[in-house]
DNA sequence: TCAATAAATGCAACAACGTTGCAATAAAGT
DNA sequence: ACTTTATTGCAACGTTGTTGCATTTATTGA
């Protein structure tokens, strides 16, 4: 696994997806390399020094489009980001892995899994499946 | 399968929730009952002949804890909604299907799925799946 | 059937979340 | 160092969804 948790590759990252490296972006990508788990805005939101709103959004969005990160809506949840574990981009988001909601503490993951579930339909083509599952995280299942 | 298209089943859907039966809210269930697919709350608005937001959002609000609607939430899209097809209620909403996104028509389906996939991880406690998939549907898929 | 009660509706006002135009500022390329 | 190009931050706006309150409608039961 490569290590994504270092200010060089921060930079990289950025020089790599060709978008200009700002102080700003740099501090929210460490905010998210930070985490093992899926964050919303408002934690990005507590842990930058200094916080613009508008400038976030567009942050985000760009990180969005340029395959950074990728974003995690769950119904009845404030949308939760997370650092994109594979080569993404813009067009493709293809995750061999599912999120995973802990009833207990509320935290999203991003899970690895390595046989991904496959459902055939009849009369449909199935391209992409995208899994949720809720339960007991590796920390709450005691 | 039950017959969900009739006014009498609408009238006695309601009541069997314990819910008034209102003009408006017979004419939103009509509506959603007429699709054999999940719709947007802007194809409620524009088929309703008597128009009110508040009141839209009070219904399906209404309705979701009641177990007659479900929500459909897929990133980047308006939130869907549609009938529920087993007996929900307010805490459950266990449905044996899922939600497929058409690639080509947009159409959003809740499809049942008879051997539903099940996931395990190491240390996880898995409880609950939900599955999002996108191709192409029983229309476009020719 | 009709009055009393309880619930739903609709308006105004608000709040959260997100976007856009534009001027000021900072980064990149030469 | 200077020019060009992109980002930032402010103000203003749009969309989605909510809440308080008065009015209207549905339900209950005498
Ligand atoms: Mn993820
Ligand atoms: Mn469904
Ligand atoms: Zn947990
Ligand atoms: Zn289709």
């Amino acid at each position: 696994m490569q290590q994504r948790c270092n200010k060089v590759f921060m930079v990289n990252l950025l020089k790599s997806k060709n978008i200009s490296e700002t102080p700003f972006r740099k501090e929210v990508l460490e905010i998210f390399s930070k985490y093992n788990n899926a964050i919303p805005l408002s934690i990005v939101e507590k842990e930058l020094k200094k916080y613009n709103r508008i400038t976030l959004y567009r942050t985000i969005k760009v990180f969005l489009e340029k395959g950074i990160i990728h974003k995690i809506t769950i119904s009845g949840e404030d949308s939760n980001y997370a650092i994109c574990q594979e080569e993404c981009n813009t067009d493709a988001h293809r995750h061999q892995h599912i999120h995973f909601k802990c009833k207990k503490c509320k935290t999203i993951y991003c899970v690895e899994i390595n046989e991904f579930p496959a459902i055939t339909l009849p009369n449909y083509k199935v391209e992409q499946l995208e899994i949720q599952a809720t339960g007991l995280c590796e920390n709450c299942n005691v």
